[in-house]
DNA sequence: ACCTGGTGTTTTATCTGTAAAATATATGGT
DNA sequence: ACCATATATTTTACAGATAAAACACCAGGT
């Protein structure tokens, strides 16, 4: 059986048989998955009342185990200041993250998340994983294994290509 | 060497040694490579005063190669109803695309590709192509299969398990 | 002490996308 | 013919994102 990607390719390889699609066997199946996946997996966020971002930045918070400035986290998690400064504003309004000054730099402050953020994190990230590997169960190991291996390659390679620096 | 996404699944594995990350390794990687893709190929697009949505509308018509309806766009497209009416305005605006009452259903319209729009979209398509195809040149073609094999292989576990309808 | 240039963060203006309501029309049953 | 329901599309109201400007502060040179 055939995935849409596929059925895609093969319409433009009859309008442009000059044409080499198979970027897209890559890209256009990458951005399809992600669609997919995304909506699957944004819908239980939701219903805590949190976007996918906000839970990444509380993640962030976690998974470092220490306090971050909101430009480490805008870094680590890709994201624009401006949009660290939105998110960050409504998870200290849900008293799920805290915001202490720096001593030194007044400009700098440092954001930490509070028992209930801590609390809140450790729920979540657990039934997101089991909902996560849920939807991916359908696939043997050693495929997934395979699976992640290129996409490791991948990643590495892109990473590199368009200049990403490490925070 | 390391990708982020192991660095993260790391991280996580010293938190909470008793979790599973593994679904990390796919969907974490899945939604960086794209990230960093979209924000690469999307550049190219812009020059030309279209975003990836717009160019997504000029290419569906162009590889069915016949008219459409905004709601068969919208289902191609994968995108809402509201969004392909703001997109169709604009490419009408532009002169991209023109549109034709139904003859039975006056509530239905029509959409093609002008002459200009086929023109736009049979030159930026082989440049957009080469330009994804340069990002991944790095990776051998047999492992770029193997990769679009094991994504087609998601693909049509979530089409399923998420219930898409095909148009 | 005072600039100068740089950095960390927030604000502003603007754009895009969505959900839900509104609009216009079609279809089938009575 | 009329009504109820369904469908195609657009409009509206609003949430979220970004780029650029603004703001606050620091650090080094003079």
């Amino acid at each position: 059986m055939e995935d849409i990607v596929a059925q895609v390719m093969r319409q433009w390889e009859r309008i442009h048989p000059e044409l080499d699609v198979t970027p897209i066997a890559v890209i256009g199946r990458l951005n399809r998955c992600v669609l997919l996946l995304q909506q699957a997996t944004d819908a239980p966020l939701r219903e805590h009342g949190l976007t996918r971002p906000e839970f990444d930045i509380l993640g962030t918070l976690r998974r470092l185990d220490r306090e971050l400035t909101p430009s480490q986290i805008a870094r680590e998690t890709f994201a624009s200041g401006a949009a660290v400064t939105k998110r960050v504003r409504f998870l200290e309004e849900r008293e799920l993250v805290s915001r202490r000054p720096d001593d030194r730099d007044r400009r700098v402050s440092h954001l930490a998340l509070t028992e209930q953020g801590r609390l809140l994190i450790d729920r979540l990230l657990p039934e997101q994983l089991g909902y996560e590997g849920a939807l991916l169960e359908a696939m043997a190991p050693e495929r997934q294994g395979e699976l992640a291996d290129l996409l490791g390659e991948l990643l590495l390679l892109l990473e590199g290509r368009l200049g990403v620096r490490q925070p």
